[in-house]
DNA sequence: GGTCCAACATTTTTT
DNA sequence: ATGTTGGACC
């Protein structure tokens, strides 16, 4: 496509984005405003006009993201030699290269969060900590936002206050310590290395520069200061950065996402031009305006004029149904009903808070029959099968990786116990080798006796397997690991069937890697690392015909014709943590208006008046940001057990939240109680936890139940005429 | 050294 | 409810 047929069909802001070639430009991009078009034809105007493809980078917030936009500038004619890639696997592929300066090996490992998990354990250990007082998993959150913020242990603990935090600052180093010495990476890891690259090596900072002359990074919002630092390092002489975003959108404030990247990028580059796109192309006024009215509630934004010239739509509706299940009949069938309108699977996708929501959702829509995938690219590399065929090629592929090869030295069992794995440890510190290179000088440990078969059987496995990651392709390992480990043989043993088909999946996509790099560009270590970088809306496929499932979090970026919002509830969103923890219910705002802009034509939101939470039910109040909504063109309805709408809904018939666990001293035992919901029942027992107090309630309409006493609006029952058996 | 069961905490969101 | 961990037992 040539130059000016780029700029065909653009508006006025929109154009004058797409021809600002040199010098910093700020794209602020009201949700559905053609900021995808924009940076997209921005990206194939520079090709075209003053650079080549190669010099151009453009820095998306998924993989698919950024093969989408690959897609797209191969359509107009540009794509080719243009990296378009995430920060994590811009950085992993440039760490591939300038492993050795930042003290890693050419076949480091990236840590899931699995390893990562692992290692910390390690590393509180180390450190003779208890891992009671300082849980790991908590030990992480801590170091991840050290690590974004960019603060190494040494400025943790010149930070420190107090014991507590000191010995924080020792886990931190010691974990940075157990990753090094198996030359392995975190996520925060990928990020602070290559930014502290760019800030120590001015040559090399330069050498990158001058290949990536035109840096283009979306979702600005939502970079963390490592990100910061490599989009700034990577554009320091030429300023040639595009930065596009919506502060409006900003929800990774909890991963490290630092806002005033955004808003301060007037005063990084003073001479920056900045472009609004407020006008929106994608929804109903009905939806834009609804989703403007909720956002208008955040105190701490910069206003911003959403419009848009499309033609009027349905009302935004609000459901509010009995119970969970009650919802995804409610959801199920308003599908059924668009399809029958001669809607399609496809243009309708479900959102929700927390993962745990899909679960009831799932039920429904099967129920129905309603072919529907869920956006969880990450959750299938978790299973423990695949997990385990990865560790052996992971553990092959990095000697180093003792977290990979712990995993799968006894798995399956062949006896190589605990005391053995101790025994290796102690004779690899001592001959600072790896557990692999002990495993070829097994005569230098002492005290081997019974396991020394299983150990050599083990260090041949693991040097043909070497073997065959060298010559062979990516798919001949991981066959060659289902094959020869004894993992096949044990999964039939276990009679797992969903293990083999899960591995076998796998295969496919070893075999489907293969096919994509059959130029001998592939290696068992890219593949690995393709994997370890995956993110959930990277399994989603359009092309598939099916209703989408995701959380909001995923949600960004995308559109469909239908949306729908479930659990709109009080502490589920804006979710508890962010009420309770911290003030965020701001993000909590931004992350529902993000999911309310994704329609186009129909938006439904829904709450429950009961969800079940971790084994029990309790009561729900309607969510703040529904009351936030406009009076005008919402349509408010409530919806039946079988989730058939029953009349209108809205009122304020609603308990006050909470009452604290004082007024439920009259609960006992034995107590007899009336539950709007379920009926007559009888308290069986009572336990105080976690400042609720959860009671058991046998009723004789439905059993045996676990309830929350201040969610759950009982009422005692003084005396009772009837038979209560 | 391996296996099985019970107690326990837990997850909000993700590269 | 579900998954993990550690301890008892074979």
């Amino acid at each position: 496509m040539e130059p000016d047929e780029l700029l065909e069909g653009l508006t006025e802001p929109q154009r004058e984005a797409v021809m600002h070639t040199d010098g910093p430009l700020l794209v602020i991009a009201g949700p559905g405003s053609g900021k995808t078009r924009v940076i997209t034809h921005r990206a194939a105007y520079l090709a075209q006009t003053i650079t080549s493809p190669a010099h151009v980078l453009a820095i998306t917030f998924t993989n698919k993201a950024a093969g989408e936009m690959a897609a797209r500038l191969e359509r107009l004619g540009a794509g080719a030699g243009m990296t378009c890639c995430t920060f994590h696997s811009l950085c992993a592929r440039l760490l591939r290269i300038y492993h050795d300066r930042v003290g890693l090996k050419a076949n480091f490992s990236i840590f899931d969060e699995a390893d990562q998990l692992t290692a910390m354990k390690e590393a509180v250990r180390r450190v003779d900590l208890s891992t009671d007082n300082f849980p790991p998993r908590q030990m992480l959150n801590v170091v991840s936002h050290a690590k974004n913020r960019m603060c190494a242990p040494a400025e943790f603990r010149a930070e420190a206050d107090g014991w507590q935090d000191r010995k924080v600052a020792d886990v931190y180093e010691a974990y940075n310590e157990v990753l090094t010495e198996q030359s392995a990476v975190d996520f925060d890891d990928l990020l602070i290395k290559v930014a502290h690259l760019l800030a120590d090596d001015p040559e090399l900072r330069a050498r990158l520069e001058d290949r990536y002359r035109y840096v283009l990074v979306d979702e600005y919002q939502d970079t963390n200061r490592a990100q910061y630092l490599i989009a700034r390092g990577l554009s320091l002489e030429r300023c040639n950065l595009c930065a596009t975003g919506d502060p409006d959108q900003s929800i990774y404030g909890w991963r490290g996402a630092d806002l005033s990247n955004i808003l301060d990028f007037e005063r990084d580059f003073p001479d920056a031009r900045v472009v609004r796109l407020e006008q929106n192309y994608r929804s109903t006024p009905q939806i834009l305006r609804a989703a403007d009215k909720v956002i208008a509630h955040n105190r701490q934004r910069k206003i911003k004029a959403l419009w848009t010239g499309n033609s009027e739509g349905a009302a935004v509706t609000v459901a509010e149904c009995e119970d969970a299940q009650g919802e995804g009949r409610f959801i199920a069938r308003r599908i059924l009903a668009h399809v029958e309108a001669g809607g399609r699977y496809g243009d309708v996708a479900i959102f929700y808070r927390v993962n745990m929501l899909s679960r009831t959702l799932e039920d429904a829509l099967r129920a129905l029959h309603i072919p529907y995938q869920i956006a969880r690219g990450v959750a299938f590399y978790q299973r423990k099968e695949i997990k385990d065929v990865l560790a052996y090629v992971k553990a092959a592929a990095n000697p180093d990786d003792r977290v990979a090869l712990l995993r799968i030295i006894n798995t399956p069992a062949r006896g190589i116990g605990k005391k053995t794995v101790e025994r290796l440890l102690a004779g690899a510190a001592e001959a600072n080798v790896t557990l692999l290179e002990l495993l070829d000088r097994l005569e230098t440990v002492p005290d081997l006796a019974r396991a020394e078969r299983p150990l050599r059987s083990f260090a041949t496995l693991m040097r043909d397997l070497q073997a065959t990651i060298a010559h062979g392709s990516v798919q001949d390992a991981v066959e060659f690991v289902v094959r020869h480990s004894g993992l096949l043989a044990m999964w039939g043993a276990a009679d797992d069937d969903s293990a083999m088909e899960n591995v076998e999946e796998l295969i496919n996509a070893a075999a489907e890697y293969d096919r994509q790099h059959a130029d001998g560009s592939g290696s068992a270590i890219d593949w690995l690392q393709q994997i370890s970088l995956v993110s959930d809306v990277d399994a989603i496929d359009e092309q598939l015909g099916a209703v989408t499932l995701m959380t909001l979090h995923a949600a960004k970026g995308l559109e469909y014709d239908v949306a729908f919002i479930a659990g709109l509830e009080q502490g589920l969103l804006p979710h508890e943590r962010s009420e309770i923890e911290r003030a965020d219910v701001e993000e909590e705002r931004r992350l529902c208006f993000v999911g309310m802009t994704r329609a186009r034509k129909i938006l439904t939101l829904t709450h429950t008046r009961w969800r079940d939470f971790r084994g029990m039910t309790r009561r729900t109040s309607r969510s703040l940001f529904l009351r936030e909504l406009p009076d005008e063109q919402v349509e408010w309805l409530a919806v039946g057990p079988d989730g058939e709408p029953v009349g209108t809904g809205g009122e304020n018939d609603e308990p006050e939240i909470p009452a604290s666990a004082m007024d439920y001293l009259e609960w006992r035992k034995g107590q007899l109680v009336r539950h709007p919901k379920f009926g007559l029942g009888r308290v069986m027992w009572i336990q105080p936890r976690g400042g609720r107090t959860h009671a058991g309630v046998r009723f004789t309409a439905y059993g045996e139940k676990t309830l929350v006493l201040e969610y759950a609006n009982l009422e005692v029952v003084e005396t009772y005429e009837g038979d209560l058996e």
